[in-house]
DNA sequence: GTGATTGCAAAAACTTTGCAGATTG
DNA sequence: CAATCTGCAAAGTTTTTGCAATCAC
């Protein structure tokens, strides 16, 4: 945890940015909420616990920047907000999600599937895949216990 | 194209939804501009064309709609704005986009290459999968052929 | 006819920007 | 110190909503 925020730092202040007490406060954030996809709302509100003078324009800056740096992948559901997800550069590719259309549930796959249809696009239209983004929207386990659904 | 519209129309209908001049104009441009991913507002701009007293609010309400027919798909690109992609019923599911970090460009595989992992998806986690969506970000072939891209 | 649908304008929701003052390295 | 960064408020964008008038069936 703490050596994920150092390197984080790091990151940043290799590139000349400044570590202020709002950016650090963003970073743990985000690492204390790594499993949730929040939107900037969703991070301010949480933010504010524990530097409470940040203002919203602010978190929308922070954020920005950690897209830029590639420390957060900016994500969009097609609900309107952009919503981050601190990127586990371990495997730099993550994970899937399965979104019902039925109660709004939204699942993760945690595994990777796609290293093989990689290939093949690097393969077959000379693109070299940086990163890449799978959803699956349907009808998930809870629904489809509860009853028949003829979508 | 007249059997495509004819059976949009239908669908309407059998939803007892009423078949207006604008709603007919609007679902033309989709179909004229099927390879194209239009916002809201584009649309707006050539349905005017065939129908200059539109609204733009109208447009949202058809788009809305036709999205819940899943006669169009909503997708979104993370630039802040909504598409919406005529859907393809032949084949259900479509196709997948390729979107170059570099230009910008966006290209499209033009086949479903996800057969395997819906049945993945629907074996392994009981989610019955309604629809998909696959991007890719990375390199396109133009911007590979000009240079060497240490990304 | 009658309920659905529309256009307009106003509001809502989300995000970005300008600027003076505070802060970091 | 100098340049970056912040908070606030104002402006920008995109999308939604309220309502009286209109239209499709």
């Amino acid at each position: 945890m703490e050596e994920r925020i150092e390197k984080i730092k790091q990151q940043l202040q290799s590139q000349a940015y400044k570590l202020t007490h709002q950016r650090e406060a963003t970073v743990r954030v985000l690492l204390e909420n790594e499993e949730d996809h929040l939107s900037a709302e969703d991070v301010f509100m949480l933010v504010k616990d524990k530097a409470p003078e940040i203002g919203l324009a602010t978190v929308y800056r922070t954020l920005e920047l950690l897209s830029e740096l590639h420390v957060v992948e900016k994500i969009n559901f097609g609900d309107g907000v952009a919503r981050y997800d601190l990127r586990n550069d371990s495997t730099h590719h993550h994970h899937h999600h399965l979104i019902c259309v039925q109660c709004g549930a939204m699942d993760e796959i945690m595994e990777d599937w796609l290293g093989p249809l990689e290939e093949r696009v690097e393969e077959q239209f000379n693109f070299t895949v940086v990163d890449h983004r799978l959803d699956f929207q349907g009808i998930c386990f809870r629904c489809n216990g509860k009853t028949n659904n003829p979508i």
